[in-house]
DNA sequence: TAAATTAAATAACGATCGTTATTTAATTAA
DNA sequence: TTAATTAAATAACGATCGTTATTTAATTTA
């Protein structure tokens, strides 16, 4: 309250706590679900007890609002090492990536996108526009790497994109069969491919 | 015992029962997914306690499984109508349907592709086995109200169609703004009936 | 070092979870 | 009508749910 009393500065390891929290709800929800998992496993998940779960994320629904946003932010920092690395076959590299077997078989580590987003569908509430930004930041991105100039065009190719390798992901992880899994697999990214503009389905 | 003894006959009531309950579960879950409603809240829907929901269903998981089935079914006998009533241009009338507005609004009487195939991903079991026969079914009828005589490639355009339109509705339903949800089922429909092989996108 | 502040963990709350054992009500057979 | 059988509801179980109040441990300031 003095006037020369400096801020606390503080602590480094707080932040880093609640960073490895922030990402052990992460993947627990992508795992699981919002309401398949409870935050005492989020904690346990962690290391820590649900005390300091609450003491630095506050609840359940904060909890869930920071992992969706950490989730997608993924996508946002990866989407252009996509783009750089690959050069104009990045898309292909992409959904080769995206609705291959192992990003098939990984939920936890797997896309928050195709986890996250039939959550975030049955919810209400300020979460939605949390996603809505952060999505169109992602279309945003997706559009810089696409050929041609209508840029409304562009927009509508990249939520076509996304929501095909959305849903071809969700639905190849739901058949037991790996064999039919890889046939929609195949399929989806043939499909996705064509909606971004490319002419040959590899 | 004896040789005269007639089965009893089983009354239709238990069975209407039954199916009330059935569709109870099947209402909660397209809402609120596997985990997000008890056996409590599915067996007040059906205007039931817990004891009827047991002594009908026998567990959870079970209810789960007939409920992904009915599901499922419900799609098998609606596509054929869609077909038969539409002639040529059916697909254009479905997945106008399937992305439209009042679809999107309404998760309880929504597809059950949508709402349970991402829960369906979550599952290992022989729940897997039963989603991917079903869903095998759904693409038999496709295929055949698609144009081509190659099996393959009509089989695998119709997985693609699905996995767009699956994608395309939970994503639209996420984002909470109205104008953009409208602009990804616009994106998306397209996208899907490309993937149809329709020319033009309408 | 002593006082003050913060981090983190513990323990407990009432509520609901999925399940089952038991009881009441209704129907069928003798 | 009485006995046997089934449907359906009740009540309760231990476990876990999300949350908060309190306590212990660690740091920082004076």
């Amino acid at each position: 309250m003095t006037d020369t009393a400096e801020k606390r500065p503080t602590g480094t390891k707080k932040q880093e706590t609640r960073k490895r929290m922030i990402a052990a709800a992460d993947r627990s929800f992508r795992c699981s679900g919002y309401a398949g998992i409870g935050v005492d496993g989020i904690a346990k998940a962690a290391g820590v007890t649900s005390g300091a779960f609450y003491a630095h994320l506050g609840s359940k629904d904060a909890a869930f609002e920071l992992a969706v946003g950490a989730g997608l932010d993924e996508v946002i920092e990866n989407l252009p090492k996509f783009q750089q690395e690959n050069g104009a076959a990045w898309m292909k590299v992409f959904a080769d990536y995206y609705l291959g077997q192992d990003h098939r078989d990984n939920l936890e580590c797997g896309c928050a996108m195709t986890s996250l987003t039939p959550e975030v569908a049955r919810m209400k509430g300020p979460l939605n526009a949390l996603y809505t930004s952060k999505m169109q930041t992602i279309v945003g991105l997706m559009v810089k790497g696409l050929a041609g100039c209508d840029q409304a065009e562009k927009e509508a190719r990249s939520w076509a994109v996304l929501s095909t390798l959305i849903g071809g992901l969700n639905v190849s992880r739901a058949v037991g069969n790996e064999a039919v899994a890889d046939q929609i697999a195949i399929s989806t990214k043939s499909a996705a491919l064509a909606a971004a503009g490319e002419t040959s389905a590899g």
